[in-house]
DNA sequence: GATGAATGAGTATTCATTCAT
DNA sequence: CATGAATGAATACTCATTCAT
């Protein structure tokens, strides 16, 4: 019995912090974040209450580190920081993304929808994930906008590149954030949803691209 | 010297039941229902805790009557129970009373997006409001379905009767079922805004109206 | 509507608080003191908690006031506290008398038993039911002995007079402590019996009527 | 710095639940079981109110557990389940054995007939400890027979085959149940006296023995 | 690293009692 | 006499967090 190495210490760490994060989060979704309790988690996690208090400092840290990596991982997915110019293929990858991440993370997006509601909750968090976004010149209205931001600005130029015929006044930003609340609507009414139905599903998805395409 | 009448007494716990519900949706709204005490709402409404059981069993109960309460009069706002056919005109008007009881009861429609974000209370709560609904013949495929099948069966009746000719494959209650989610989105975008821009909110409106009408 | 005579008034009053004690006896005796509320009282008696309060000062006081007149209607079945001499035709038909009471009032002995098993209680309510004893010369061990001072004089005079020839050391004084305890482990044996064999429980009596007389 | 293990956890629950028992054991037959409060336990046993929950599921489950194990140990100290034949010299030893058990756990008795006498807990508990008994074939009249319809069985053989020659009709069933029930009435007399008077005691004892052996 | 016994502040709820009407 | 709205002290129970081992 060797003494374990640095490396090998971190590397249990880092499984034990994620075993932990990961039925966390599942307990959070499914429980709600307040019946949720340190036992429970510790419970299903295997492992005793006072492990929890090694890895993360409180209740809290532990649900702002899940959400942390979550965010992280959603960036990952889209490659968001990457500064861009979107081509129509790329709009349409982009959405069909986005559908596609919501579909294989439901419980994390329940769970971050239902902790996003409760206001307080809500600025602290998506004051912390600022950081992330990367064009300071933009100015935002209002949290979200701005956790956004990035994203936001690649897709207002897009929008704005396209000119719609049939409109009169046609306004990018407007359109933009129409677009935006119908993919929200989407989402929050896709998470609850327990089996979906794939044709329908992709039928939906063509429609709303076709939209705002 | 005489006791209070029958009367004065149904006043007496009408106006007070009123109160506490009123303050209880105000602090549920601001704080969630988990972070708001029984003395916090007792204390705002400048009553005693334990006449709050005088008039609701627990707080769960308390929440129930507001819940219930508010689904009434949203009920009574958009009269849904009138079997109906729907003209372009009264789709206009239906859904800009959509925009309008959105924006008058903001803290209760946050506090209610928030309860029907935990799963489990939402299925619950979702049945006893079955009743209020008037086609048995309509097929429902989940609660919320359910729950707005009623009005779900005039959209649908309303969106059946609309061609789109620039569609080679119209599916009407594809159709409504993305309006809903455009609604369902603007609504959890404007719970949450504190201030909202006049001009802007009509001009989402207007644009929406014109997207599905 | 002419005023009610004061007489009328305490005729009123004397029904009420007989109302009241028989309705509280019964609750208490079947759900026991601490689970009956003053509410529950209340609404089987069909009056308002206040005119309980009305009538007796506390819940405590109702209690009191319930044992009072209990013991003091034992007292009256008993006539105990004439002096007195004891035959053995006397001494039968107070044993019968005491099994016939203690069939006829269930509900009370079992609530009196109840309340005389709790220890802070007991010793109190003996008390204050001392002064019903009329035999001052007579050395009460404790608080029951007391109470039941008066009986027991008689009962030891009678005890003493027989004399059980088949015993070597007769103790007078032991044999009645004996046929006591003997009555009293009857009585909380039969006061929990729904249902009584007659036949048996006349069989019974007619035993232990035997050994002691 | 290493853990305990799991033979140390398990002493320490056992010996924390013996005493927080003891302790509530000793409260609730003094005060009485509503008027304990679980705070005072925990007080009374220098622990915080917390840790009792932690070893106690709710202060019904905490009585319930002194009750049980009360029970197992009378059980243990009469052997009662040993099936038997029962001599002159068994039945004084057994006699004796009830007054020596009753004198040494005057707490507990009193808290059992405390119990016991609130009709509604009585059969439920009466119920529970049935599992000890062994005759399936004694017919029970009610749930105390039930309780007791091991010993019961033994007890009526013995009756049954005693001849007194100075009864015309012996009933042995009925001499056993007035025998049972001065036990009783002994039982209840004196859990509730402070300090015995030892000759007296064994006076009495004698004189009972004398009476049914 | 790992454990779970121990803590105690916090919370919903109950109920005898008061008092304006 | 009579009512029941109103009070608030008391109490069982929960759970995040600490810490000795």
């Amino acid at each position: 019995m060797s003494p374990r190495t640095q490396e090998q210490i971190k590397v249990i760490r880092e499984e034990k912090k994620t075993l932990i994060m990961n039925v966390a989060l599942e307990l959070f979704a499914k429980e709600g974040f307040h019946n949720t309790t340190i036992s429970h988690i510790a419970k299903h996690a295997g492992i005793s209450k006072g492990l929890m208090y090694n890895y993360f400092e409180s209740k809290e840290a532990l649900l702002s580190a899940i959400l942390k990596r979550s965010i992280i991982e959603i960036y990952k997915h889209f490659d968001i920081n990457k500064d861009g110019y979107l081509t129509e293929e790329e709009f349409e990858f982009f959405v069909r993304r986005v559908f596609q991440v919501l579909n294989e993370k439901k419980a994390f997006w329940r769970l971050l929808v239902q902790i996003l509601m409760q206001k307080e909750v809500r600025d602290e968090f998506l004051k912390s994930f600022y950081s992330y976004n990367f064009s300071p010149d933009f100015v935002a209205n209002n949290p979200e906008e701005q956790f956004f931001s990035g994203i936001m600005k690649t897709m207002t130029d897009y929008f704005a590149r396209k000119v719609k015929s049939n409109l009169s006044n046609y306004d990018p930003y407007l359109e933009l954030n129409i677009f935006i609340i119908t993919l929200k609507g989407f989402a929050i009414t896709n998470i609850y949803l327990e089996e979906v139905d794939e044709e329908y599903y992709e039928k939906t998805i063509n429609r709303i691209i076709e939209l705002y395409k």
